[in-house]
DNA sequence: ATAACTGTATTATTGATATAATACAATAAT
DNA sequence: ATTATTGTATTATATCAATAATACAGTTAT
């Protein structure tokens, strides 16, 4: 699975954000257990300890819960992880909106710009 | 006028951002001189020579040009703002449009999302 | 002429991030 | 029982970003 890493932002972060990405639209599934944390940082390449970062920023949201000498488990609360998916759709939706905006987009063209992308 | 700054990314790249934007939208307007570099950094409340930095990365994009002991000038190259507008523009909504498609968003519900929003 | 203001450069210090290299205790696997 | 694997913690080092405090040479304003 892709992981791509830049380094224009803390890439812990960037690893918070592809691993919540992963558990809302439903590539790792509920209640499933997740690599290690050395393997997901070896596929992810990067340092363990930056991953294991990553994992206890998830752990703070509730999206994961470590089991400490067994592995992290993806919550099983779907309504969470709708509720995070509702949020996260409209909070992006909303900062792009402003943006371009800002830019002196109308919302005519903004659409239009839209429907040429291939969803 | 408004300078948000957090401090989520580096600081002298949302500076850039925020003047780039300024200049694109027409809020700064063609051939006029800015601010000095002091008194920018003063109403953005940061460091002198990170607004220096910033100011240095809009040299280097051409958007504008500094006389060593007079003060930054706005371009008045309206095809390179207007290329750089539409370009901004057109990245702004592949971006966006990349981030729900991988949320598992259609494009019919992005596009009824944005209809609710007021530009 | 003098003073104030310009962009620009330099040096030092601090904090955040990332990596590296280990270490440990508890469990799972053999 | 032994070994390997788990999350977790610690210490050290390097780099980048930001701020602070100056300094300088060349206009511009008075």
């Amino acid at each position: 699975m892709a992981w791509e890493i830049k380094n224009d932002r803390p890439v812990y972060i960037q690893l918070v954000e592809e691993l919540e990405l992963r558990i809302l639209n439903g590539t790792y599934t509920t209640g499933t257990k997740l690599l290690s944390v050395r393997d997901l940082a070896g596929e992810a390449q990067v340092n363990p300890n930056t991953m294991q970062k990553a994992l206890g920023e998830l752990e703070k949201k509730g999206l994961i819960s470590s089991r400490r000498t067994s592995g992290n488990y993806i919550t099983e609360d779907e309504g969470l992880i709708n509720d995070l998916r509702t949020e996260l759709a409209e909070s992006e939706v909303e900062a792009f909106c402003e943006k371009v905006k800002k830019l002196g987009i109308t919302k005519e063209e903004t659409i239009e710009l839209i429907n040429k992308e291939d969803f």
